[in-house]
RNA sequence: CGGGGCGUGGCUCAGCCUGGUAGAGCGCCUGGUUCGGGACCAGGAGGUCGAAGGUUCGAAUCCUUCCGCCCCGACCA
């Protein structure tokens, strides 16, 4: 009996990352090129289903995609105050090319905001010119100290949605639309569930007016900020000069947002599922969903099964795993690894039955169903199973989210929390939006991940800080 | 930048202390027997031991310098 090569979750739970994610064949570090990382076919696949889901609603919503360039002057960044003061210590910069020094170097993008600003004001002039709704799918490339796979990489993957308005209202429209569409990506598709709400000043965007996010617990109870949406308000316009005539006939600055998802919603999507057998994908965005393991033992049942498990996989769009010289055992584990949803198998004691043994992935729970109900079987299974890793995700955060009446309270609960030991917990507190109140938590290492934009507990009360009376209490956790 | 670990066939590592013909397991190739949860037997291919310099008759092993990667912290999607 081989050993199993995932480190269980309860042992150090980002080792048991690192395990699924190279097992599940999603990636590799690139261990070439300092905290890069080889994204392969599995991983992809993911990232190209939910390019495609959140793709589909940029468009539906009216956006159009953009292509800016990779290399931004440097000049560019120090435009804009806060900005280039948030990005200016991650940034890679090119200081020579074609074998000569360049009189201004480029920055390689940490983020297109700069540029597009530019070009933003090149393409605005009138009213009737906004609103601007720009999509990019592009690479990005921020030199963090501390790298993983996924969650925060040297370079990147996102897609940056970039608008102009000629209102801050419009403005403040876009970015709660976008919140809410990522929100619905991340439940309905990654059965992730998250909490929409607002950053606090300390936490929000270099140089935006105020930051929203999508907040996700993942299994060991860190929280993942999984997507963000900015109000800019003005403050690129006047940086990059994006000036407008209104319909009254008046120059002003437009009112912009900027927005993201990454790659790094694969992290979370396996840190909200998996187990210590290795990836769980939930089937919507499973790059296969089903698998057919025909079993033999003699020749002349070869061609029987073979055939049948054909024909049955040609109906149904599932992947027969035909490959000679590995045993049947083999083969599911190493679907099971990859975060199947859902694995078949076909033997002689099938044939004669009329029957086909179907294995879930999530419950590992193994049925066997009549050939003639299969296809209709492998729908439900699928759908069962999408909502039942959503219901569990749900259920998990509601479990692990607790109230906290005093700073001190706060720090108990998540004071020895960490990545490795887990042990994390949403605390839903009463904290002042005031740099004081950040500071206090980052002296043990807990962030207020956002202020949510419903309040599912009982209202106002007094900041644990400042003592003064807030509107409601926010989630403070540990976060990646 | 601080702390820790590691560079030896594709992968995981042993060998280094005490210098003397480069090893194991897994994987890969060939053939055969197997096949309902990680099969077995036989044969085979594959390595300038991270780099440079030094000590030595002789260096994976000792000395010096450099490079890289991973993990943990501070920074961050």
């Amino acid at each position: 009996m081989a050993q199993s090569p995932i480190t269980p979750r309860l042992a150090d739970f980002a080792a048991w990352y690192q395990d699924v994610v190279l097992q599940g064949d999603l990636a590799e570090p690139a261990e070439i090129v300092k905290g890069c990382m080889v994204i392969k076919p599995n991983g992809y696949a993911i990232w190209e289903l939910l390019q495609r889901e959140l793709d589909n609603r940029f468009k539906a919503t009216g956006h159009k995609n953009m292509y800016f360039p990779l290399l931004i002057p440097q000049s560019f960044l120090k435009k804009e105050a806060e900005h280039v003061e948030g990005f200016s210590p991650e940034l890679a910069v090119v200081t020579i090319a074609g074998g000569k020094e360049l009189e201004e170097p480029y920055v390689i993008r940490p983020t297109s905001e700069t540029i597009i600003g530019h070009f933003f004001a090149k393409w605005i002039q009138s009213w009737r010119d906004l609103p601007m709704l720009v999509n990019q799918w592009a690479n990005v490339v921020r030199w963090e100290l501390r790298t993983r796979m996924f969650l925060r990489t040297t370079e990147f993957l996102w897609q940056e949605g970039h608008t102009a308005h000629a209102t801050h209202e419009e403005a403040q429209e876009e970015v709660l639309r976008i919140l809410d569409m990522y929100a619905e990506v991340a439940e309905d598709v990654m059965a992730m569930p998250v909490i929409k709400g607002m950053k606090t000043q300390s936490e929000k965007f270099a140089g935006a007016l105020r930051s929203y996010s999508i907040e996700a617990m993942m299994q060991n109870g860190l929280a993942l900020q999984a997507g963000t949406s900015h109000d800019l308000g003005q403050n690129f316009g006047k940086a990059f000069d994006v000036k407008f005539q209104n319909k009254e006939g008046q120059l002003d600055y437009v009112w912009q947002t900027s927005w993201g998802v990454s790659t790094r919603l694969i992290g979370g999507l396996v840190m909200s599922h998996s187990d210590d057998k290795g990836l769980v994908i939930p089937p919507k965005l499973a790059p296969v969903k089903s698998v057919l393991v025909p079993i033999y033992r003699k020749d002349e049942e070869k061609g029987a099964v073979l055939e049948a498990a054909h024909r049955m996989a040609k109906d149904i769009g599932a992947e027969v795993d035909d490959r000679e010289g590995q045993s049947p055992g083999a083969k599911f584990f190493h679907w099971e690894r990859r975060g199947v949803p859902i694995v078949l198998e076909l033997g002689p004691r099938d044939l004669a039955s009329g029957g086909i043994v179907l294995k879930r992935r999530d419950t590992g729970a193994k049925e066997s169903v009549p050939q003639s109900e299969l296809k209709a079987c492998v729908e439900t299974v699928l759908q069962t199973i999408q909502q039942d890793l959503y219901a569990a995700a749900k259920q998990r955060l509601k479990d692990n989210t607790v109230v906290a009446n005093s700073i001190e309270a706060v720090e108990l609960i998540l004071g020895d929390v960490t990545a490795e030991k887990g042990g994390g917990k949403f605390v839903m507190a009463h904290l002042k939006d005031d740099p004081a109140c950040d500071a206090k938590l980052k002296t043990f290492k807990a962030t207020v991940r956002c202020i949510p934009q419903l309040d599912e507990y009982d209202g106002s009360g007094k900041c644990l800080v400042t003592g003064e009376t807030v509107e409601r209490r926010v989630v403070v956790a540990k976060a990646y």
